[in-house]
DNA sequence: ACAGCATAGTAAACCGATTTAGTAAGATAC
DNA sequence: GTATCTTACTAAATCGGTTTACTATGCTGT
């Protein structure tokens, strides 16, 4: 009789495809897979396991370079670690900065995320959240986006604006940022302001608009149809500042400042300017928002009311995974509010000497 | 006796909290789970099931609103339809138009993606690709990173410039971005030029510093030490560029001409010209590279080589999906090159008429 | 009358983990 | 000597689907 080999039958297949299984492993090592399955975990219950064994199956769990595979430890645990994120797009300097401040919390806390951009388009924003809850995520962030209530998980929204039961809100002092903004160009001088509203679809038009006529009131400054552009359009290139700054010029009524719905517009804006003439900020004073990047290196360099997005984001984040791992505690916030920052640089200035020339 | 009631025994839950699952429905419909998963699925087996049938099970699914457990799925059918996207971070200009570039394709075919950014740390470059592959990635894209061999995933690097085994190269045509620019400021007529090269850690630099001195050689024009400066730092903000530009310019070589390494650094690079009194195009004239959205929009609007960012992370997804769907059709391409394009704009002109003028 | 085939499904294995309940062997207590 | 307690595990259920193999019934053809 030829002598007994190790155990080594061997049913569990590991062929290099798909790595070893559990259920390798503990054949291996001649073990039941609960007992490899607790000490791997270190587990409680792995408490009765001697440590020469425990070592034994670590020791061979780095040789086999097992890695449990998440996919069915989500199945059984009814965790997946994983959350959804919702975006306009992606390319746009806005959605970026959230992103990169949720990532950051997020991957700390070992979850991972999906992200989904819709375009704006309804059909989209109304499937991407269902799509993605029947991958199991376990919340929701959505950037600028309003989340239907047909999800059943917890969500944040990032400039959300609508009071969607179930969903925290993160958002910007709206009321604040417009009295910085309004409130420099007052104190430099300017009576005659020109606005940019953002597009309809974006969810802090609204919100924002309010606090600018409000501020404006209270500073006693006239806010006149004339003087109201808007952005039109699904990009968010700076062409859409110029063409509506264009208009503004267009309609002859004189203005020495102008308030824009967002940097990218305002640097359309200036160059629309400069074209007709007007030196910014010698003619017009032109005060941006958000203060992406590459606003500090512009020519001239933009005032610009900044919103902390990076922040954002991870408040978002934090948020989030307090809501899914400790459900109960708070009965969940529903709005965070954060405040923004006027930041000064050369866009700005007195407004000319012959006030009103245009 | 109580009449019948309708089956509805019902040991499957349906509390509020996990939606229905296939045998709710089933227990519902009083069928085996089978019987609707064929259905649901139209796989072929459900030819024998009749049509009333059918439509009551699609009926009950819609109306119980089923949605089946794509973790469930992806675990018995071994395709989790998601791939892992490993960039160095995202509120970078680049990564997030490559990532765009590929969301467009991936979410069309049905796929999901997790990103994660390593910012150039090893020791995340190295554990990301295998905590994607333990989440059962079917794939990898790697932008501006280069994919340890250790992953057996099929794997696309753009811009990765190294020979891994398994992995496709989508880069771009250097020699001819090379060519393309230093032609154009040798056709104005400039002669003394300084260049900016780009962060060692980024895998562009070394070829596209090879390219250039290559065409450089050709057009007989002399890369001197002096004029060559190097972008340092994590970051991806002008500053970078601001810097090495004032360098140079301390280092009293004089130049006409600059070429930098991408469009950011190109933005800081005309801020420190300008302070140094030298404008730009009359003085010097600056070429950038990538050509992010802001460029056409700077002032002045930057000259530059275009990388088609988007294209290259839609080429990215499909060679990827084409070789996890049909891993044996083409053995798979090693490289696959784009084209650059040279656009240009108000940044550079014909060098001042007292050459050389410092 | 009975084989053979189509119809309309069902039962059970399976994917790869976690987790509960339980067991066998040896040590200790009384 | 036996009841009890540890110690060191294991067997089997489970998560929620998919898929293979099989069955029961009715109809057709000869």
């Amino acid at each position: 009789m030829p002598r007994e080999k190790p155990k080594h039958t061997s049913a569990a297949r590991k062929p290099a495809g798909t790595g070893v299984s559990l259920k390798f492993l503990a054949e291996h090592l001649g073990l039941s897979q609960a007992a490899v399955s607790f000490v791997i975990n270190r587990s409680p219950a792995a408490k009765s396991i001697p440590h020469r064994t425990q070592e034994l199956i670590r020791a061979a769990a780095r040789e086999l370079n097992y890695r449990p595979s998440h996919i069915a430890r989500s199945l059984r645990q009814q965790r997946s670690f994983t959350i959804g994120v919702v975006v306009p797009e992606i390319s746009e300097g806005y959605a970026a900065l959230v992103m990169s401040g949720i990532e950051d919390h997020l991957l700390q806390e070992g979850y991972f995320y999906f992200v989904v951009s819709h375009h704006h388009r309804n059909e989209l924003i109304e499937e991407y959240p269902l799509l993605l809850q029947q991958r199991a995520v376990e919340g929701l962030i959505a950037v600028d986006t309003v989340l239907s209530d047909r999800v059943d998980v917890p969500g944040v929204a990032v400039s959300g604006h609508r009071d969607v039961p179930g969903v925290t809100n993160i958002v910007l002092n709206h009321d604040r940022a417009a009295c910085l903004a309004l409130q420099h160009l007052a104190n430099l001088g300017h009576r005659k302001m020109a606005f940019i509203k953002g597009q309809a679809f974006s969810s802090d038009t609204e919100v924002r608009w309010e606090a600018v006529r409000e501020a404006a009131k209270k500073l006693n400054i006239e806010v006149k149809g004339m003087l109201t552009g808007q952005l039109e359009g699904e990009s968010s290139s700076p062409l859409l500042g110029y063409q509506v700054t264009q208009k503004l010029l267009a309609c002859g009524e004189p203005f020495t400042a102008l308030f824009t719905f967002n940097d990218i517009s305002a640097i359309g804006a200036i160059q629309a300017l400069r074209e007709a003439g007007r030196q910014v900020p010698e003619d017009v004073s032109v005060v941006g928002f958000d203060d992406i990047q590459s606003a500090a290196f512009q020519n001239p360099a933009l005032t610009t009311v900044r919103q902390p997005l990076r922040e954002m984001g991870t408040i978002a984040a934090e948020i989030l995974l307090e809501r899914i791992t400790a459900p109960t505690k708070t009965p969940h916030p529903k709005e965070i509010v954060v405040e923004p920052e006027l930041i000064i640089r050369a866009s700005t200035a007195h407004p000319p000497k012959t006030p009103g020339l245009n």
